[in-house]
DNA sequence: TTGACATGTAAGTGAGTACTCACTAAGTTA
DNA sequence: TAACTTAGTGAGTACTCACTTACATGTCAA
């Protein structure tokens, strides 16, 4: 029987949460499975979270704090746009791949939650951002590096989907995937959309 | 006590499991919710299914014979590949709006479903998706309408982003999504960075 | 008219769910 | 070292799940 504070418990457990939706989907999360993972009793979980709901929240929190204040950072910088385009999706895939589950609770269960806190909460990251997307696009089409042409809202409903389109990947050829490369890869692709003249 | 013949209910049922899908998420599908939408008690569900994992294997079943029947015949097509990209992308955004539940149970269970011969399905129909999608830009290349330096897989992958980008649309601006418009905005973009010579 | 069959219901089953309880052991501090 | 807090256990709660069973009834061919 080990013991460890509350908080380096609440670490593991929000891990073990993350790797069980990645591994195995939202609906074989059970505090079950959470607590082997763990190594600890079921008991012991709620220990360190009220319930399992406070468990996908911190899991949220994390991602409010980590993920979205990186891509917040990024969008801030004063580079070219392009520069920090790729900077920005690079650091979103990298968070993403780093924390598998993610994708899933965020994309997934962002519509479905019966939780109104928890569906607000997501929708909340989704939002910001797609508006961060669009800021550093509009910088690039004020500066000129990009083609003003351009419908600035449909091209960052275009972006959004890439998170997935990464999960896909990764499922369809696993293991094959360089997934260094996929945010160079994409940016490829949008830039052209980016400069092109119509 | 109303008596149908089982094609009729087992009809009912795929479109119960869908609309359950689509409004509640993947995790709330209960056999019950199912009969409950259908207006028969649990037991007659079994009666024309013989498990809940039957349901949803037909649903897919249907997603095979209906859709991916008609993206192939669009892909087959002998028109300009502009045309012809653009046809397949309304057909794809049109049946997923139609059947709403697809694409959650597309994206988001065809990595973690436990069951090999479901998820083998799904990735089956996502990597045909893929291959008809490049095969259509290959062809636009070889006449001359798209500019060849593209990197025709990565293309393929950021196009199998659009049906998530068109959920995550309808979660943040719920009612007020264009969805008649929504494939010839995404072909807008994806147009700029296919005709675009580098 | 009958009887077989298809379709239905209601009331089960065992397994799984989140969560609680009484209790115990380890660490910290007076 | 005794008192107190924190982190653990394992059994038990009430409930939901997919699925089954026993039985009823509408339909239709013989």
């Amino acid at each position: 029987m080990e013991r460890k504070p509350t908080e380096i418990r609440q670490e593991e457990i929000k891990k073990a949460v993350l790797s069980i939706i990645d591994q195995e989907g939202m609906h074989n999360l059970s505090t079950r499975k959470v607590a082997e993972r763990v190594g600890v009793s079921e008991g012991a979980l709620f220990r360190h979270f009220r319930t399992k709901r406070e468990m996908i929240l911190a899991v949220v929190d994390e991602v409010e704090e980590v993920l979205m204040k990186s891509l917040r950072d990024v969008a801030a910088e004063e580079s070219p746009a392009e520069d920090r385009l790729l900077k920005f999706l690079c650091a979103h895939v990298r968070y993403l791949i780093a924390n598998k589950g993610i994708t899933i609770l965020l994309f997934s269960e962002a519509a479905h939650a019966n939780d109104p806190e928890l569906k607000s909460r997501m929708l909340k990251i989704l939002n910001e951002q797609k508006r961060l997307a669009k800021k550093i696009v509009n910088d690039g089409m004020s500066t000129g590096e990009w083609d003003k042409s351009l419908n600035v809202d449909h091209f960052a409903t275009l972006y959004m989907g890439i998170p997935i389109s990464l999960n896909i990947e990764l499922v369809l050829n696993p293991g094959g995937v360089n997934t260094d490369n996929f945010c160079k890869k994409m940016l490829a692709i949008l830039g052209r959309a980016l400069r092109s003249g119509n």
